[in-house]
DNA sequence: TTAATTTGCGCAATCGTTCCCGATATCATT
DNA sequence: AATGATATCGGGAACGATTGCGCAAATTAA
């Protein structure tokens, strides 16, 4: 139904050869001036356009850029999509978006996917299930280029580029020290992704520079990043329902953030008179509460951006890169009382 | 440096010719059944997967659907994603998402791009600039199969599906009278927007229903659907600053209500209480302020699933399709108070 | 034993593009 | 006028996969 015209339909349509119309079209130097200006017009008429998979067939490579996150509705994500678009799409990449929906499964199924698309590249940051890289070692032992944001694995030597997470969740959970809460809970994703961990280090590091123990009753993971609202709902329950009740909770993540407040709003405890609420968060609808929620946000666009560009050059390099970057960003608390 | 194995590749090994490979895989009934075990077990063994451009460039077909929305940082459009998402996959196709950020440049770019990328078919709500549909007719004459979805044009015929947005202003808008409200302001995306018109009609109708003279001052059009805050920050200003201030908006859309609820959270206007507040709104944040707000309920997923369907149905009709569908879809409307 | 059929596989064209070679025409040089 | 240089263009292979056709060997039928 739909047939683009082709180098041949202008060859035939000029009297010319496809070799000539694909030279002119090129503007090579070994075609008159005359020839050139015949099939650009003609080519611009029909609305000419290369197609992109005899291209791609040719040159061995796609011009496009794989990317996979746990889900776009989540704003730390979205904005980094953002970022990542505007230095692809100036480059002339193409980006082709999956989500994991934070599944183990979906991940293999989505990087096997565009691995079959033959992209050229691949932006991947971890899903909360996933503990295992098998299937991303077998890509990159391949040779197939990719950088890994935000949740990163140590088992896989390439660009990885992170926001300072350790230091992110220290001053959250100093701020809350020094606002006057002392019983400060900790709601997680799971415990193997490098954000959990480097998360809950800043969190203990915040606890022992002002002397406050550990406990480890206050420290709640989610494996599946709250992704099921009963995961999240169990969490909050665990902590309001001990005997000692923290009186504030960190919490790592934009989902978690969401699911606990609603959690709370149900439990009819009132926020931050009865429990007190800081965490890592890019959604701009916090500050929208009635007690607004002081927040460590991330530079998603920036982290976007900067993933890209590390991957574009991998990509383009001439030869194998062994050098790899290990980019750490600043985070940026928000505070709000 | 990431070359995947060819047919090629397996025919060399196993002593055998590319077309006998290609049969084997295909399993055809001329090739003996010792041969396709040993073609079947090499090629799990070094992971082919057949080359798409290669394909794509023989069936002339991508076997991918491109969906062109305003922002994926948007629930209803997220939502709508993953309804579009379990569609495809299901069918063997894959997704490709752009985003307009509301911008008709954006638009003709990313749908320019799409087709050039030779994607089988399009899925695509109109950015709120777009008035101009030409970049699309242009398409549809030329035989690509599209659905819109949420925001469509009136001068493309094509299937098309929408909420009955209608419906949900009016009943949202009677519910506010019902509270009490008697001036009720309108805040709403451009005024050409498909969804913007019909929910307008909504509003009116609820008012004409109830006898509350239509007050034009009181309908405001950001026509960039709220993508600049100074956009919405302009309509509330002129709202709040009437001399017959309304005591009550009903708002189009979900960047509109986050925007507008900043706004009056900055000009410290009480909500419910100085202003009432009710919309389209597919977030679940908006149940968790301390006073909810009611909101009309698209159903996104179930939209995304059924626009997939019938572009499939589409892409995959053996002859030219001529009696097309127009979809609307009931609106939820949740009440919170 | 011979002819007819079936089985199993390879050749080559095709999709749209690029690019290495040639091929021809035009022109200047001696 | 013959040679060479340059300008301009076409032929054809290649990228990876599918598929109609042909052809040999194996099997069956006569």
């Amino acid at each position: 139904m739909f047939e683009p015209p082709t180098l041949k339909d202008i060859a035939n349509a000029l009297g010319l050869s496809t070799s000539t119309v694909s030279r002119a079209l090129r503007d090579t130097y070994e075609i008159s001036a005359k020839t050139k200006k015949l099939v650009f017009e003609y080519a611009e008429k029909i609305n000419y356009q290369p197609n992109p998979n005899a291209l791609s067939l040719k040159e061995r490579r796609t011009k496009s850029i794989g990317v996979v996150v746990s889900e776009v509705a989540n704003h730390y994500f979205s904005q980094a999509i953002n970022g990542i678009e505007s230095i692809a799409y100036d480059r002339g990449y193409h980006v082709i978006i999956t989500q994991t929906h934070e599944s183990y499964a979906r991940e293999k199924i989505n990087v096997q996917h565009l691995a079959s698309r033959s992209i050229d590249g691949l932006l991947i940051s971890l899903s909360a299930e996933t503990s295992d890289t098998a299937h991303l070692k077998y890509l990159h032992e391949r040779g197939m280029p990719m950088v890994f944001f935000d949740r990163v694995p140590n088992d896989i030597h390439t660009h990885k580029i992170t926001a300072n997470n350790e230091q992110g969740a220290f001053e959250a959970t100093s701020h809350l020290i020094i606002s006057g809460y002392k019983k400060i809970a900790h709601l997680t994703s799971s415990d193997h992704l490098s954000i959990s961990i480097e998360r809950l280090r800043g969190y203990t590091a915040a606890l022992n520079k002002y002397n406050i123990p550990v406990n480890p009753d206050y420290i709640k993971h989610c494996p599946h990043g709250g992704m099921f609202p009963e995961e999240t709902e169990r969490a909050v329950l665990e902590l309001v329902n001990l005997k000692d009740k923290p009186d504030a909770i960190f919490i790592a993540g934009d989902r978690l953030s969401i699911g606990c407040l609603e959690v709370l709003k149900k439990l009819n405890v009132k926020v931050p008179d009865q429990i007190a609420l800081a965490g890592f968060s890019n959604s701009d609808v916090l500050n929208l509460f009635e007690y607004p929620i002081s927040s460590v946000r991330q530079p998603a666009f920036k982290m976007g951006e900067t993933a890209t560009e590390m991957l574009l050059q991998l990509i383009e390099s001439k030869y194998p890169v062994t050098d790899f970057e290990n980019k750490v960003i600043d985070t940026e608390l928000f505070t709000r009382n």
